[in-house]
DNA sequence: TTGAAAGCGCTAACAT
DNA sequence: ATGTTAGCGCTTTCAA
């Protein structure tokens, strides 16, 4: 049993196909007689006819999908964006084809190349650099693109991004209150949004909070990784940098701060107060959970697509930027700086969902050893 | 400037667009002249020509692209296998379409239909209960599929998963050799292939061991997840079951069974000893870290893409399943049980790539909580 | 070795 | 309101 065409459906409804294949489309429905329509479309159920998406395709150079760029499926960050595009795509009938190009410029573009050559009709980028030509020309050709989760050099490109100013604010004050003064960043790559952002923010909060800008405490690491931010953690104890907390600029950095610590004896939050970004799976599992800035990744990916869909079907609408608040989820890897005589709760300032209840950890009078 | 198509390239290289097609195929190259194939060649490249799959794929039915089932991206066992599929199919110009379907039969089945709708050339499942009408189907019109991670009831669909029985027996071993005569199995639901064959082998494996086959110590749980986890030990803990280990049926079931422990202050390995099984990223980060039986997913995903491709090149060949071999990491999750005197290594039975160093942890008599 | 012709299944001008 | 016609870009008989 041959898969049945169109043309079947026409033979069987005694119609010409051309007006079977406007009854079947709800777009052109109405311009076809309700009971002719009705007859094609028990035809067709009666076939079980399913319109072939690439016969469409080829003539009407659309494909109900679209392609979805990101650095690496495996770095957990990604697939609940992944989930929030694909989900509000489906809900339309649109899928997403998903692309890992490991960061790479070259894959990237061949990728973009093979999706293009099969009509995708727009793109979700998480892979967005501050210097990235391909989303240039991309723009340039005006191609309908969102970026998510960082953003590009110019800003023209609509994006949906995590409100890092008001993330690094919240988790400053919070560690600000907790009695931290000397407040170590781990800073991520400068060429990326994120880590852009969220130094800028910090150097804010240092001046809000009439902190000292120390040059030694900004720490920028090569990439958003547990071994960087180990790296850059064991830099700063051997350089002798007087800290009580580190602002990491991902959980990844985080995880690496943990990890150097540990290896020089130190205890967290004991010693060292710790905040992560991103509030990564089974980040709360660590030995202590981690305090940290949450990002809403579904609901990042899931504005993304909107925004994109929206991009679709008003190509002359002016581009957009959407930020998404993040909030803080104090857990116990925060606590008053060794020395300090009491805990203040640091909970209203937190703006998390749970309630801040840090650690009330025993003073010692323990410094981080040179 | 419109993409170029082969036409644009034959009428510059002053051949027919028949021949065209021949010189840049090259599997037909050879039935025409060098010459004129190079002339063809140069033209393509002069233009940039790119051949568009979509027409292609009309008029060939084939798509070089493969639909990749799974439950949920945002597990964290599933990108890797993922990437093995992507990086083996990516080498020989194919691609994965990678669908989510929750677990829903229903959304598995619409998938499907819209993957083989745009010509998919076959699948690879990670989503294969035993009983799977949907894969009998497939099987019976004799659709290109590989099982990845789960086998189906029926045996004689390809399939691609660990080696369930020796993973068991390895992590049975090393409790058994730690001092452990009392091990409970949370075992996975028994409608999956891997809960129901990590089940059998814990039965063996008391067998083997000369361990008593108590009932009470052996809990199905409904779902691979946290909370079953930790319901399960709930369970155990509030009717009195006598157990100094745990095997738990995956690691995600072990981070329950930690939650539970920790809930009714019993502390791992001191009081009751876990092993988990997969060894999920970050996995390694609890506390504290857990021994477990790691999974090669990478591996089973590409050897997945392996096997389609194989069935794609030669359809008559034979189906195979193929068996990857899991090795035992011991971490500090598992030491002798409470009331040992000497805790005996278990190194050479762990088999596993680290050496097994059981953390010494104090002797004391404690007990699990009636 | 190459060209001619047909057609994969669908949609959209245009005509009636 | 429906049918006619043409064609999206490619591959593959068939004929020369």
């Amino acid at each position: 049993m041959r898969k049945p065409t169109l043309q079947d459906v026409a033979d069987r409804a005694q119609v010409h196909r051309a007006t079977a294949s406007r009854a079947l489309n709800p777009a052109t429905r109405s311009l076809v007689n309700a009971e002719t329509a009705d007859r094609v479309e028990r035809a067709a159920q009666a076939l079980g006819y399913r319109p072939n998406p690439i016969a469409r395709s080829l003539k009407t150079a659309r494909s109900a999908s679209i392609g979805l760029v990101i650095p690496d499926l495996t770095n957990p960050l990604f697939p609940p964006i992944a989930r929030g595009v694909e989900d509000v795509l489906g809900a339309v009938g649109y899928n997403a084809w998903i692309v890992n190009t490991d960061n790479d410029p070259a894959r990237e573009a061949a990728a973009v190349e093979s999706m293009r050559s099969r009509n995708v009709e727009g793109y979700v980028f998480a892979t967005a650099r501050l210097e990235h030509p391909l989303l240039e020309q991309l723009a340039a050709a005006e191609s309908p693109v969102v970026l998510v989760n960082r953003r590009a050099g110019r800003s023209d490109i609509p994006s949906v991004t995590a409100d890092d100013a008001t993330g690094v604010s919240l988790a400053m004050r919070h560690l600000v209150e907790l009695g931290h003064r000397r407040i170590v960043h781990l800073a991520g790559p400068q060429g990326l949004s994120t880590g852009l952002s969220r130094l800028r923010a910090f150097r804010q909060a240092l001046a809000d909070h009439d902190l000292d800008n120390a040059p030694e405490r900004l720490v920028v690491c090569r990439s958003f990784t547990e071994s960087a931010g180990a790296e850059a953690v064991h830099g700063l104890l051997s350089a002798g940098v007087d800290f009580t907390a580190v602002l990491a600029g991902n959980d990844l950095l985080a995880l690496g701060c943990y990890d150097a610590l540990g290896e020089q004896g130190l205890r967290c939050p004991e010693d060292v107060s710790v905040v992560g970004f991103n509030d990564m799976p089974f980040i709360d599992k660590l030995s202590p959970p981690l305090t940290t800035v949450r990002i809403p990744h579904y609901e990042l990916g899931a504005e993304a697509a909107r925004l994109l869909l929206e991009g679709l079907n008003e190509p002359q609408r002016h581009p957009r930027s959407i930020l998404l608040p993040p909030t803080l989820v104090v857990r116990r890897s925060t606590a008053p700086p060794a020395g300090t005589t009491t805990g203040r709760q640091g909970g209203r300032a937190a703006g998390g969902r749970r309630a801040a209840t840090p650690h009330q950890a025993p003073v010692r009078p323990v410094r981080p050893a040179v």
